[in-house]
DNA sequence: TAAGCAGGTCACAAGGTCAT
DNA sequence: ATGACCTTGTGACCTGCTTA
């Protein structure tokens, strides 16, 4: 039986909570005679404690400037093998929330998440990949990355480190007031989630362990280093979910309508329409009756998932959602696979999901897109995105690239000339599915 | 325990405030009878909600509403008297990992910080000094400068004292409304970077204390005393900062080739190559065996000072440096007077450096640049740089001046044509040094 | 013009709350 | 005692006004 104290006195540094002295020693934890655990920190001040957050989250510089590498964006899109892209780009500058617009970037067939080298960050498809990223907003990308001390989903750095609310508020009494702690075992207890209640000794210690301290408390908002760092560790975590991910091995019939473009194997996904529910319908993909009759029918096995935060959600109320701004959906291509990711930016992300189909189409005025999605956890997801045609036209890059025709509501072949950031507003997912193209797509929510 | 009271009313009497203790005790930690540690916090009041008045604390109007700093110590600038200037510019912009730019201006013999007159700032040669020293961003020269109130780095003299982003707020806030602050301890909390938040009592009260005020507050562009007065501070800071390292005296040699142009007293610097050490190297300036046998050999006692950050560095470590993502290394000419300023952009800064020679050469593909600096401290500073000869072409203004005979492999008499700002990478100091040239050199690393 | 700061903004995290 | 949720201070960044 063991037992941790450590004194009541302020700032509490790590020095403080040596047994003899308050110098500092980088004397790990021990254990006395009586079996009191004497701890002893090394002093951690403000900036190393920042460096040893970072270093234990293995930040890398970032390779590149903030600005200059949209540049060449979309540069390589004419290798494309599959060019049958539908997409709408805009200057995400312009906007606003009924400025709808579209971004898709080309890349290999490679995965960008598995098959990149985590030393070697310098490729041009890689610094695509992380600026597109860079997009999704802080508040989902930390709830990718786990709480240090109990692997929990983290709330923010709280003193210094990526924590849980709870392990967060559990240093916070800790810190407060007196205690005395014991450890039943041999102070090596494991603290995840479901059992890091049960021992506070082990708890605190690991607390300390990963550099929790009031000296490595940050106020306000992130600098960009530490935004593209954030960024960094949650691009780690997403290598390790989706290294760890078995998605299942999917059938569906892919057919050529004849309507497509000459370079796009085109599908028809007959579908039904204006459901204006955010909830994925299978019978949306599994529906063969829609007016524009389709030479052949794509069947797709498709669970019913739910968007979070977006189920049942019509379009008009999805645009008043308070807690969503706008939302994106961007997609970006790597040779055939297709790559999703989902967001709400609150809480749930549904990243490195596989994209099965995705069919793109023109309705009067609008311009939709729709998904299936193989999420890296094993379920399925589907998106549909439908945008203000108008607005997107008014984005000159755009439809220089695309078909236009709406009297095929097909994509034909076109290849892509805009390299500039755009968003797409997800508004709703009422569509018809008249076209199918492989590519990778990744898609979010901002709030 | 005090309370710091001040009212809402706009211009804040000092006078007004009031203090008032009440609230935590300051327990330091204890040993308990079995050696376990003891540790007591103290509960540490976010904000403080229950007060009580009690004593006053009567303070003065602070006397100062305008800060004004110390006079100007510009020195003065001479003509031209040695045109021999080899040096690369080029647009910055274009400037990346492999691009290695760099830029001269010429500047005149006497020395800027010994021989300035602080009384008549407004000859040619001041005007000279101060354009020159304009060219030091001053924003850059500001980070330097450590914020009053806590010792971050300050973003300007906002409420009239240099202060960080944070102090600037925090002040902001306690005079846009009524704030009721407690001290837990002594009114005499330490005000630093890590724990500034921990008592907002003292915080504000150092913020008055160093002279923050609204009264103080200058709008609009820095006058030229305003400037000069940064400078200074800036230069202070200086110092300060290279007081702490204790280099040793050292010797170095000194010759005239007679292989440079017509206008430069051409001197050769035989150098050791292939150390591949950022540190400067004295044998590098005492060889005088190398292959351009110089004429005539000039004996200087050069203390070695090492690059803070980049000593014992090789160039392959330098370039995986954890700290660091890139170097710059710029010069900046005015008549024939050389001025150097390196910097790690991190804490470390050695600006204001007289150059007192400097070589410039080609070697295959490569070009570099060696130059023996003498501090604003009395130190002295040797610093060389390697440069992709062929990265450095690409960009254009810079060989237009340069003589790039690699028969002679020195430079000849050119005029600059370029004033523009240039970055270099620093990529080692491993070269020979076949020409010396006077001139000014701004040198840095970005980090 | 461009430089430079006051003030505003709002992303973030500390600390508080309270149902469990 | 815990932790999901809330309130509030903080400060990095931006905008607009002011001045050289
Ligand atoms: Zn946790
Ligand atoms: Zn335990
Ligand atoms: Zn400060
Ligand atoms: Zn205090």
């Amino acid at each position: 039986m063991n037992e941790l104290k450590y004194p009541e006195s302020r700032p509490c540094s790590f020095n403080q909570l040596q047994c003899q002295e308050y110098g500092n020693s980088d004397t790990p934890s021990s254990i006395s005679d009586q079996g009191a655990v004497l701890i002893n920190h090394s002093h951690m001040n403000y900036q190393s404690s920042q460096q040893v957050a970072a270093s234990s989250m293995q930040y890398e510089m970032h390779p590149y400037g903030d600005q200059k590498l949209n540049a060449d964006a979309c540069s390589f899109l004419t290798e494309l093998e599959h060019n049958d892209l539908s997409f709408f780009t805009s200057d995400p500058r312009s906007m606003n929330g009924e400025n709808v617009t579209f971004e898709a970037y080309a890349g290999n067939e490679s995965s960008q998440f598995e098959n990149k080298s985590q030393d070697s960050p310098h490729t041009l498809e890689e610094l695509r990949w992380r600026d597109y990223f860079r997009n999704i907003p802080a508040r989902a990308q930390i709830a990718i990355i786990p709480c240090k001390v109990c692997g929990d989903k983290s709330s923010g750095i709280h003193y210094g480190v990526f924590a849980c609310e709870g392990c967060k508020g559990f240093f916070r009494r800790n810190q407060e007031s007196f205690h005395t702690f014991c450890c039943s075992k041999e102070e090596d207890c494991e603290i995840d989630r479901t059992n890091r209640n049960r021992c506070q000794y082990c708890r605190l210690l690991k607390c300390f362990d990963v550099g929790m301290s009031r000296d490595a408390v940050k106020f306000g908002r992130m600098s960009k280093e530490q935004r593209s760092n954030l960024y960094e560790e949650f691009l780690k975590q997403q290598k390790i979910i989706a290294g760890n991910s078995q998605p299942e091995p999917h059938f569906y019939e892919q057919s050529n309508s004849g309507m497509l473009g000459p370079a796009c194997s085109a599908n028809v996904l007959p579908t039904s329409s204006s459901s204006h529910s955010m909830v994925a319908n299978p019978a949306f993909y599994n529906n063969s009756s829609v007016d524009g009759t389709p030479s052949s029918v794509v069947k797709l096995e498709v669970p019913e998932v739910h968007f979070p935060n977006f189920s049942q959600v019509s379009m008009p109320e999805f645009q008043n959602l308070p807690n969503i701004k706008d939302a994106f959906f961007d997609s970006q291509q790597s040779g055939c696979r297709d790559f999703f990711s989902f967001s709400d930016n609150a809480t749930n992300v549904f990243s490195k999901s596989e994209m099965t189909s995705a069919a793109s189409w023109h309705e009067g005025s609008s311009a939709h897109s729709a998904a299936t999605l193989d999420t890296a956890d094993g379920n399925k997801l589907h998106g549909i995105a439908t945008f203000d045609r108008a607005n997107v036209s008014s984005s000159t890059e755009v439809f220089d690239a695309v078909d236009t025709s709406l009297s095929s509501n097909v994509y034909t072949n076109v290849s892509i000339n805009s390299s500039e950031n755009g968003y797409g507003h997800v508004l709703s997912h009422d569509s018809n599915a008249l076209g199918i193209y492989d590519h990778e797509m990744l898609g979010g929510f901002h709030s």
